[in-house]
DNA sequence: GGGCTCACG
DNA sequence: GACGTACGTGAGCCCG
């Protein structure tokens, strides 16, 4: 409730069409871009708003304020003298589409908004005026409208927008040499030739003005009018009395409109950003957008009013199912009509390469989504029956066909939860899904390191929703099922909810990139990775079956061999696989010294503690070949068998790009990042990534991304110089560490510079160091203590690092990408955590940036050569090429990664890449 | 399903 | 002065 207008209550009354006039002519014909709508005088009328807006946080602020519009039909004005602004050229064909726009923009800026049919907007000022005065209140009408200034008085001011200058009665006795309450008076007799007032003939406004003076008011003077001298004013005042009496009418502004709103529902109101973001998006007004988005710190009002900014409540009642093709077509209208649609699909399998497309679900409006089922099944619950489509649903093929031109279609935005994987579905029914949004993404750019970014989670968080679990729908273990068993009611309340929340978060977060300046992250970092990654993982890698078959054999007979000599050792028969077991057996009946037990009270057995015990007894190392030999076969030769696609022979990996809060790619479904290499068992596993005959693979490594990234933001000159020299770093180190020349270095010493450097990158401590190097703790501080000594540039990055996450809470990365870090200011051990991950993210995540500035241009450099990118693994890129196009391959990839941080970064030392090639993966890295 | 272990950069 | 500590991932296994 507001309290009643009165004493001490400001109104602002805006002249709103002659801002659109003025809004008009000032900018060139804007229009929409993705449909050509003109929206020039709506840019322009909304930045004068914004900019009133902003000049009001500072100056004599309103406690009130409407705007004012012409209602576009005839006034009584034209009963009275139906000349009446009959010279009024033609609106231009492209203002008249804009008017009601500028009626959503006002709305949309949460200001009062007032038109009445019938009456012009100056009535309405002029009734509004009388009101607000009569009430004890002031006013300032805002216009240069010269018509307006017959209301200035006490309480009543005019503010000229154009000139930023206040209209009081001086000005008014400047503009119209009388005061103005006789405004009237001049103006009627001197007309108007714009509005087409008549006035009297051969008189203007200085000869109006000096005979009201003589004479006090237009009565008199009409009344004296023989008294005048001049024979021209004289007969012409005789002559033309009627009819300046008619323009009186005509010019007098009506203060008793008839109007049903209140003054206390122009009470100032803050602009409420969804709407107000909303609509800017809407109409695409992109610099204004960013500038309101700031103004309005939408990002904070966002996440504090989340619920209340998303007013539709959720209902599933009212999702549509789609079961013909006239009710989709509908849809499509609705979705062409907008310009943007949240897509959903559902399937059979979380693994998109054997997922089969059981039903779309769309949503255009917040509310508004409808499931389309497709290929939804019942029965086959016994032995002999199969399963049969459910009757009533459209036609796979047929739903496509209409759906197809949408998704393909330029001016549509796509928006999609983790669109890759939706966007995969697509493509392999022959749908090519662009452009698209994904708000996974875009909430990965505004929030990494806060939260995960799963649905359910943006749901809850910012929409206040819980969403149906899947499994509600499918059940768990073993009695799960498909979701083409589904039934199409619940089908339709959870597929469309999917798409219903995602549009909604769309509109959350589509904002808040700007404001959070992640925009450019967004759009460079994430989203165009989208299609490469989706090309990449449905291209797959091939995987020679009978390569990993034979070692998997070999592995078992050599872990049965083991297993057998353990036991013996142990004296008894123990599941070696078990680590509770075999630290029984150690500790407890061998008597082994060292044993640490954790925290769940079992006996720690990880591989750096057997191989101190492997000194004391031959057990310990057996077990740590077993371990090997276990981990070989169960992760590797046997796993990725099962993961070898039955129709295109190979293993296609799932990337996500979300998965680390650093901006590096995760991959599973199989996990193709951590395939071994660092041990000669291990890596013959490469062996069996394969190019198919007559191609090759070859491989692309960045040398070092991460010390060169470090050099280069920690500005360390003997760093800097020695990549630009080539020499190499870890030997440097250690001679500037330990004072050795790099010629015939103890490999003992350069492999120690080596781990400082590495750990360096990790947020370096006495302890990790000590551990990783096996030396005692002093002696590892001793070399951080000289490291830091001799490079003081790394510590002072550190500290800045570190502080800037503090002031922040959060790190960014050379390109923008923020890396959320809550737990800064954390007390005891997290502290330490959070603050070496502050240390690490801006140098990982930046040479992840510059991997995926790479990808992303690598499908157009390599467009004319035949060849393939497969894999990705942070700091390496493989390839499936043409062998007499290996060159060709290797040239244009090396020149798009070395030069990936450019323009946006200019390195000061150089990005080198490593190329290898061969038959498989163990031979081209 | 959490914890442990271990594969990668 | 003690606390605990290298950064970022995913998968398979054990065990309650």
């Amino acid at each position: 409730m507001s309290e009643t207008f009165g004493k001490g209550h400001h109104l602002h009354l805006i002249d709103g069409s002659a801002y659109i006039f003025r809004a008009y002519h000032a900018l060139p014909p804007l229009t929409r871009k993705s449909d050509g709508l003109p929206v020039g005088a709506v840019a322009g009328f909304c930045n004068i708003l914004f900019r009133y807006l902003e000049g009001n946080k500072t100056g004599d602020a309103p406690t009130h304020v409407a705007v004012i519009f012409d209602h576009s039909s005839k006034t009584f004005r034209n009963d009275i003298y139906p000349a009446y602004k009959a010279n009024r050229p033609e609106l231009p064909e492209d203002l008249r589409p804009q008017f009601p726009l500028t009626r959503d923009a006002t709305r949309a800026f949460n200001i009062a908004c007032i038109e009445t049919e019938g009456f012009e907007a100056d009535d309405i000022i002029a009734t509004l005026s009388c009101r607000a005065r009569d009430a004890g209140g002031q006013v300032t009408i805002i216009s240069s409208d010269k018509d307006l200034m017959q209301l200035v008085g006490d309480g009543v001011g005019m503010l000229d927008p154009m000139k930023n200058k206040l209209i009081g009665p001086d000005e008014v006795f400047e503009k119209f040499g009388v005061a103005p309450n006789r405004v009237v008076d001049v103006q009627s007799l001197a007309g108007d030739s714009v509005d087409n007032v008549p006035g009297a003939p051969g008189i203007g406004i200085k000869t109006a003005a000096l005979l009201i003076q003589e004479y006090g008011d237009l009565e008199t003077l009409l009344a004296r009018a023989g008294e005048i001298k001049q024979p021209k004013r004289r007969e012409s005042l005789q002559d033309n009395a009627d009819l300046i009496r008619i323009s009186k009418r005509l010019v007098q502004l009506d203060c008793e409109t008839p109007l049903d709103v209140t003054l206390e529902s122009m009470v100032v109101r803050l602009p409420d950003a969804e709407p107000l973001m909303a609509f800017l998006n809407q109409m695409e007004f992109r610099t204004l957008t960013k500038r309101v988005a700031d103004s309005l710190k939408v990002a904070v009002l966002v996440e504090a009013e989340a619920v209340e900014a998303q007013a539709v409540p959720f209902d599933h009642s009212k999702y549509d199912m789609v079961t013909d093709e006239g009710a989709l077509q509908v849809w499509i209208d609705r979705i062409y009509a907008r310009g943007f649609v949240a897509v959903d699909t559902e399937t059979t399998s979380l693994d998109e390469m054997r997922a089969e497309l059981v039903g779309v679900s769309l949503c255009v409006e917040a509310g508004q989504a409808c499931y389309i089922p497709l290929a939804h099944k019942a029965g086959g619950g016994d032995l002999f029956g199969a399963a049969k489509l459910v009757p009533g649903q459209l036609a796979l093929e047929r739903a496509l066909a209409m759906l197809q031109p949408m998704l393909e279609d330029a001016s549509i935005l796509k928006i999609g939860q983790n669109m890759k994987y939706d966007a995969k579905i697509f493509a392999r029914q022959g749908v090519d899904v662009a452009p698209i949004d994904d708000t996974m993404l875009m909430s990965s750019a505004l929030f990494a390191g806060l939260h995960n970014h799963g649905m359910d989670t943006l749901a809850e968080r910012y929409l206040g929703h819980a969403s149906i679990p899947i499994k509600q729908l499918l059940g768990a273990g073993k009695a799960q099922i498909t979701f083409d068993f589904v039934p199409l009611e619940e089908a339709v309340k959870y597929a469309a909810e999917d798409a219903d929340v995602t549009l909604r978060l769309w509109q959350l977060f589509k904002p808040q990139l700007h404001r959070k300046s992640v925009t450019t992250v967004y759009e460079v970092l994430e989203r165009p990775l989208v299609p490469v990654l989706a090309q990449m993982e449905m291209a797959g890698i091939a995987v020679d079956r009978d390569t990993l078959s034979r070692m998997s054999n070999a592995f078992a007979q050599k872990m049965a061999a083991l297993e057998d000599e353990i036991q013996t050792l142990a004296g008894r028969p123990f599941n070696v696989g078990s680590p509770k077991q075999l630290g029984e057996i150690l500790f407890d009946e061998m008597g082994l010294q060292g044993g640490v037990k954790g925290k769940t009270g079992a006996y720690a057995t990880g591989a750096d503690i057997l191989e101190d015990l492997a000194t004391e007894h031959e057990l310990p190392g057996r077990v740590l070949d077993w371990r090997q030999l276990a981990k070989l076969k169960s992760t590797y030769t046997d796993a990725l068998q099962d993961h070898i696609n039955p129709e295109t022979g190979r293993v296609h990996t799932s990337y996500s790009l979300v998965g680390a809060v650093t901006g590096r790619l995760s991959s599973t479904d199989p996990n193709l990042q951590n395939i071994p290499v660092r041990s000669d068992e291990g890596r013959r596993i490469r062996e069996a990534f394969v190019a198919p005959k007559g191609r090759v693979i070859v491989s692309l490594d960045y040398s070092q991304i991460e010390l060169r990234i470090l050099a280069h933001v920690a500005d360390i000159p003997a760093l800097k110089q020695a990549f630009k020299d080539g020499i190499d770093i870890h030997a440097m180190t250690a001679a500037e560490m330990f004072g050795v020349p790099v010629e015939g270095m103890d490999p003992m010493v350069r492999r120690q510079a080596k781990a400082i450097n590495f750990g360096v990158i990790y947020g370096i401590s006495g302890f990790g160091l000590a551990r990783n190097l096996r030396i005692p703790r002093a002696e590892a501080q001793g070399f951080i203590d000289r490291y830091f000594e001799r490079f003081p540039g790394i510590r002072e990055y550190m500290d800045a690092t570190v502080q800037f996450a503090r002031d922040n809470g959060y790190v960014q990365t050379l390109f923008g990408r923020r890396i959320h870090t809550p737990e800064i200011n954390a007390k005891g051990p997290a502290a330490g955590f959070a603050k070496r991950a502050a240390i690490n993210a801006p140098i990982q995540g930046t040479a992840a940036d510059i991997i995926r500035r790479a990808m992303v241009r690598m499908p157009d450099a390599i467009a004319g050569i035949d060849a393939k990118m497969l894999l990705q693994v942070h700091d390496e890129l493989l390839f499936e090429v043409q062998e007499d196009a290996v060159d060709a391959l290797i040239a244009a990839a090396r020149g798009i990664m070395e030069g990936a941080a450019l323009p946006a970064v200019h390195l000061s030392v150089p990005i080198t890449v490593d190329a290898g090639q061969g038959a498989n993966w163990a031979q081209a890295h």
